[in-house]
RNA sequence: GGAGAGUUGGCAGAGUGGUCGAUUGCGGCAGUCUUGAAAACUGUUGAACCGAGAGGUUCCGGGGGUUCGAAUCCCUCACUCUCCGCCA
């Protein structure tokens, strides 16, 4: 959420920004601040009557003690009168109130000046791309193809037991999920991220935190008996950690990774696109989380970049990254880099991985701050990435390594496997 | 699942109708003393909002009520803890 504060000094730097998204705020930046207006014309008059109350009360209180009645009733006269004064204004400070957050849910965050315009995907701008698209003799297999002749994952069964999206991973496909949760895990500790466990389902606050509430709702599964939603991603319980923070200085920067599964509906999906691996209800993910002071996180999203990369080169295969454009960047998000690795018998990029900046975009929600120098309080920086997460990566290993002596497994993984190939 | 006890400032913990944003202790910060540190002593130390400022308002788990006046009384919801039961 924008900070109104923000709205009512940067307004024309915000709808220009907004631009970038298609989006024309102006309307609804003129309606907040309408509503502003009025809001902090009323609260001012209703902080006046609340100050003559406890003004009267005093005195009431007082001409008690002294035992004079007849004074003391007559005041009450009046502090009856304030109170219905006090009762419309409330109201109509409460409406304004709730009016303005409404409009203020509405607005995404303003893409960093990095960020250029655009519409969709199409538009994204390729930034970085790296390693070889491999050879096959033969044509290759897809991965729903591959794990069925090798028995890796089962997704007939995962529809038996659960339903579409909750495949079953059997054998060395088990084997492969378990090695790269340790590999990212590893390479995340090696850099500095301390590795949490967090609860894998969090109340509704948390929800609100992080910003899947209240508008993606529909995109969680929800346990009805305990008002608790099952995450979507480590990033809901890691970040929440931090609401309602207030952190010293010094305490920067603050590295957190953590594995999870990560449960999503995903409803509205269908076709192609979510076949095998490539969309699940259940899939596994470790985050990385970090936060930061304002003044860092430019470089911090610049060490997640690197750090992701140094994944994807270590699995040995061909990615690129985009900057997205305008219109594809997440709601919270004021720039995002997605990483895509090339899923070779598919054809197709696959995304593996998002990291983004959220400046104070979380953080005013989350109530995440830090004292600064002048021992003021003032809103830190969010970051998150994912580290990788795993199917997709599983899809573009199985595809990418296959030969006719089997899937051939990373050396950096070989540690973790047990095994350096499937056949 | 049954019974009970709680929820107050960074923490501990007082406060049962007015002068309480809140005693006190610890912690933090600043200073005195000291070559330095520790100890001791002194002072200081919550957040949000409105206002150009002076200043004002709000917050003692959330919401509602009683009252001229609520941390304190009433209702309600949430959460936490303890004991018993059940279970990994």
């Amino acid at each position: 959420m924008l900070e109104i504060t923000r709205i009512r000094t940067e307004k024309d730097s915000i709808i220009e920004g907004l631009k970038k998204r298609n989006l024309d705020v102006a309307p609804t930046i003129d309606q907040i601040l309408d509503k502003d207006q009025q809001w902090r014309s009323a609260k001012t008059d209703l902080e006046a009557i609340a100050a003559e109350q406890n003004q009267l009360a005093k005195q009431i209180g007082e001409l008690f003690k002294q035992g004079k009645q007849e004074e003391a009733n007559t005041a009450k006269i009046r502090t009856g009168e304030l109170k219905l004064k006090e009762t419309e204004l409330k109201s109509l400070v409460d409406g304004l109130d709730q009016e303005i957050t409404q409009l203020l849910y509405t607005l995404p965050n303003v893409p960093n000046e990095l960020v250029k315009a655009g519409k969709d995907e199409k538009d994204n701008e390729i930034v970085f791309e790296d390693g070889e698209q491999p050879t096959f003799s033969s044509e290759p297999l897809a991965h729903w193809d591959l794990a069925k002749k090798y028995d890796l994952i089962d997704f007939e069964l995962g529809v038996k037991v659960t339903g579409a999206g909750f495949p079953f991973y059997k054998g060395k496909g088990a084997k492969l999920q378990r090695a790269l949760i340790a590999f990212f895990l590893e390479e995340a500790d090696k850099v500095g991220y301390e590795e949490y466990i967090p609860p894998l389902v969090v109340n509704e606050a948390s929800g609100y935190g992080t910003g899947q509430l209240p508008d993606k709702e529909g995109q969680m599964y929800y346990v009805n008996e305990d008002d608790f939603y099952l995450i979507p991603t480590a990033e809901v319980p890691l970040t929440n950690i931090f609401r309602d923070v207030i952190l010293p200085d010094d305490q920067f920067s603050i590295k957190l990774t953590g594995y999870t599964p990560c449960f999503r509906r995903e409803a509205g999906s269908y076709g192609k696109d979510v076949r095998g691996l490539n969309r699940l209800h259940q899939f596994d993910k470790v985050e990385i989380v970090r936060i930061e002071h304002p003044d860092n996180t430019a470089k911090a999203l610049e060490e997640m970049i690197e750090h992701v990369k140094g994944l994807l080169s270590k699995l040995g295969l061909q990615f690129r990254i985009l900057r997205l454009c305008g219109g594809d960047t997440g709601f919270a998000s004021a720039m995002t880099y997605d990483f895509e690795v090339y899923s070779a018998a598919q054809q197709k990029w696959l995304e593996v991985s998002s990291c983004s900046r959220f400046d104070t975009f979380q953080s005013n929600r989350l109530k995440l701050r830090f004292k600064n120098q002048d021992k003021k309080t003032q809103l830190c920086h969010t970051l998150n990435g994912s580290a990788l997460a795993l199917p997709r990566i599983v899809a573009a290993l199985l595809e990418n390594h296959q030969t006719p002596e089997g899937i051939l497994i990373p050396e950096a993984l070989q540690k973790f496997t047990g095994f350096d190939r499937i056949a």
